[in-house]
DNA sequence: ATATTATCCGAACATTTGTTCCATGTCAAG
DNA sequence: CTTGACATGGAACAAATGTTCGGATAATAT
């Protein structure tokens, strides 16, 4: 057996070689094969190669189908390698109502509504609720009508905010002005008349980026 | 050369292959072997199906990469086998405003906008439009509010509706209340009150199924 | 009928690809 | 240092896969 110089040991060649596979799905939609990672990373010999992916097995990583050729098969995407998806998750957590704060961000989410990523700017952070009768109808949000915050500690005057009012124990959703110590709270339906709270009187929870409203019976669907 | 009993020439199997690739594609998320074709559609040889995969890149239909294993491509889906898309694109016809009525279902569109799939029980039919202005308030549908609206000449009680007045050449969204020889036009917004108008008045152009809204500024996107 | 074109068939060849084997090297713990 | 787990290297085998070739048959045009 020859042995030239002895490359060192790469302590993440498994993390690379996962990688590796993530970026080839990612650009030709279908999977490498083995020499293919090994000439990719320039790896010595398939055997390596072959090694490391059996190790990933064992961690549950990827699946490997048979003998076929390229049969490799990711079952979790390494970190800011997952596939560009149409459709981003966002917690659903549950109903809101006037009589009750919204549930706190971080709260287990009851479910999951996938909205289009380009009506996004930004899913991060995002959760849905699901609106309860029709406390807030002069922000033109009525029954079952499903809305989308961002949760915020302050808003640009002019948003819609969901606003926690703290002595009346409500929540609704007003356009936020700020006007010296006291607080426009301003309805979007244009005759309504605005509410004026001192500052220190509400809370703001986070602004209303979406509304979503289905007619014909079936509220838009949660998914588990 | 060996003569067994010939079967007989299959006039379509270049199109049973193609669909074959496709259904493989659908279930698989990766693309057959000429043998995993052969085997597939009880093929006797693999230059048969080399033949007939020649045949459908002269057509464009499909593309071959190098010698890679699993190497074919397709360029168009065969009708009926395209992969579930999650979005179902809706043509967009435009600002719909109080005083004209909306345009012809059949216009061309002037941009789509991409539902998801499960927000719609059938995708068919269906068209998008802009709101302008305040004149649907009282539906809760504000200005820049995008609607989905299912074609219909006539709808059931209690349902939101796209309602063209002759008499009054305008447009507007209510719920429809047949009440005899008139009908009742009851806006959602609780407090306002309903307008009774003759049963001849009206036309039912349509049902609203969706309302989106996007608070931050921006409108949804329609994409061109 | 004859000619022409399209399709099929079996076999074999040439690569590609998955996999195994075994020797050897690296590294950290004891 | 010794040990053991982990990692690498080279080679070869076996299976799979893509491809070619010559000839046959079937369908269609002339």
């Amino acid at each position: 057996m020859k042995r030239g110089r002895r490359s060192r040991i790469r302590r993440d060649l498994r993390q690379e070689i996962l990688a590796f596979i993530a970026r080839w799905y990612r650009q030709e939609r279908t999977y490498p094969t083995v020499r293919e990672i090994q000439k990719g990373l320039k790896i010595s010999s398939p055997s390596v190669v072959d090694y490391h992916l059996r190790r990933l097995e064992q961690e549950d990583l990827i699946t490997r189908v048979g003998r076929r050729s390229r049969g490799i098969r990711l079952r979790r995407w390494p970190d800011g390698l997952a596939p560009e998806e149409d459709l981003i998750p966002i917690p659903f957590l549950g109903p809101i109502a006037a009589g009750e704060p919204i549930p706190h961000p971080d709260a287990e989410p009851l479910g999951w509504i996938r909205i289009p990523r380009p009506w996004l700017a930004d899913g991060n952070g995002l959760f849905a609720l699901r609106v309860q009768g029709d406390s807030m109808i002069d922000a033109l949000v009525g029954d079952g009508d499903l809305i989308i915050v961002k949760p915020a500690p302050e808003v640009e005057d002019g948003e819609m905010a969901v606003v926690w009012l703290t002595d009346r124990h409500e929540t609704t959703l007003k356009r936020v002005y700020r006007e010296g110590d006291r607080v426009r709270l301003q309805p979007a339906h244009p005759t309504m008349s605005p509410l004026y709270v001192p500052a220190e009187a509400i809370r703001i929870q986070g602004k209303v980026i979406q509304v979503l409203r289905n007619l014909n019976g079936l509220p838009l669907p949660v998914e588990p």
